[in-house]
DNA sequence: GTTAAGTCCGTAGTCGAGTACGGAAGCAAG
DNA sequence: CTTGCTTCCGTACTCGACTACGGACTTAAC
C-alpha cells in the first residue's frame, strides 16, 4: 500500500508541510497522523502520504475546523460519508455566521464611539470612557 | 471620597455586579481592581464604586478589549486623555474589520462546499473532503 | 453553642494548539 | 574519532480569562 519512497525525515517532513517538528510530533500524539514503524534503533521515514495529509489538516484548520473536527473530518474520508461531512461543514458554517454578526455588532458600537470622539470639541468627558461607564447601552445580547 | 455606602461584601459584589467571586478576586490580583483596607481580622466591605467599575470592565470586554486593554483604559480615565482612549479603540475597530473580513472568507468557502455537497448526485468523492485534499484552493491569505 | 454559609489566601487546573526543554542516541562530514 | 546536526521521547510550559480546591477563619442564623 505504501509507497516505495519514504524518503522524509521528520524534520523534511516538517519541511514539506510548512509546519514545525514539534508540531508533527504533536498531531502523532493527538491520533491525527500515525507515526510509521520505527526501524529497530533507527529514523522513521515519510513519505508523500504523510505530506498530503498535512496538507489536510491545514485546508481544514484554515476552514475553522478544531483539531477534534479536523479528526471526525478524517475518520469520515472513506466517500462513503459525505452527508455526515458536510452535515459537520453546515454547523461550522452557522458558528461562523454567528461569529460574524457578533463581530459586526461590536464594530457598530465601535465605530460610533470612535466617531463621537473624533466629533467632541474639547467637552469634559470622553464619549468613549463614559459610555463604558454607562452599562451595557448599544449591545444587546437578547 | 469613598462613601459610607461599603455594605457589600464580596459575595454581594460579585451577585450586584453580575460576576462570580472568583473573578472580583481575579481582577483583584491583576490590579483591575483593588482591594479596600481589611479591617483587622475582618471582612472586606465594598461599595457602588467598585460595582461601577466592574460594570466599566464589563462593558469594554464586551467591545473585545483584552483585560491588558481594560486596565490601559482604566488608566486613561480621567478625562484628559480621549484621544489615547480612543486610538486605542480605533486600533480594536481594525482588529474586528479584519476579523469580519476573514471570517466572511471562511464563510464563502465553506458555503461553496456545502452547496456542491447538497448539489452532488452520488459521485463517488464527497466534495467537501475532496476540496480539502486539493490544497488551499480558495482561501488566499495573501 | 453549634452549625452553615461566607471570606480569605495561595496554589493549581482548565481549554486549544502548539512550543520549549533536556538528555540519549543516531548519522554524516571532516 | 570528534563535532555538530537530527531524531526520539517524555514532560512541562505558554497564553488569556478564568475556575476549582483546600484549609483557616469569621460571621449570621438558630
Amino acid at each position: 500500500m505504501r509507497e516505495q519512497r519514504e524518503t522524509l525525515t521528520i524534520g523534511g517532513l516538517a519541511r514539506a508541510a510548512g509546519v514545525h517538528v514539534e508540531t508533527i510530533r504533536y498531531y502523532q500524539r493527538r491520533g491525527l497522523l500515525t507515526a510509521p514503524e520505527r526501524p529497530a534503533g533507527g529514523i522513521r521515514r515519510y513519505g508523500r502520504e504523510e505530506v498530503e495529509r498535512l496538507g489536510f489538516v491545514k485546508s481544514a484548520q484554515r476552514l475553522g475546523f478544531s483539531l477534534d473536527e479536523v479528526a471526525e473530518l478524517l475518520r469520515l474520508d472513506d466517500g462513503l460519508h459525505c452527508d455526515e461531512a458536510s452535515a459537520l461543514a453546515e454547523r461550522k458554517l452557522g458558528e461562523v455566521r454567528e461569529k460574524i454578526a457578533d463581530l459586526r455588532r461590536i464594530e457598530a458600537v465601535l465605530a460610533e464611539r470612535v466617531r463621537a470622539c473624533r466629533a467632541r470639541e474639547d467637552g469634559p468627558d470622553c464619549p468613549l470612557i463614559a459610555s463604558l461607564h454607562d452599562g451595557p447601552e448599544g449591545l444587546g445580547e437578547a
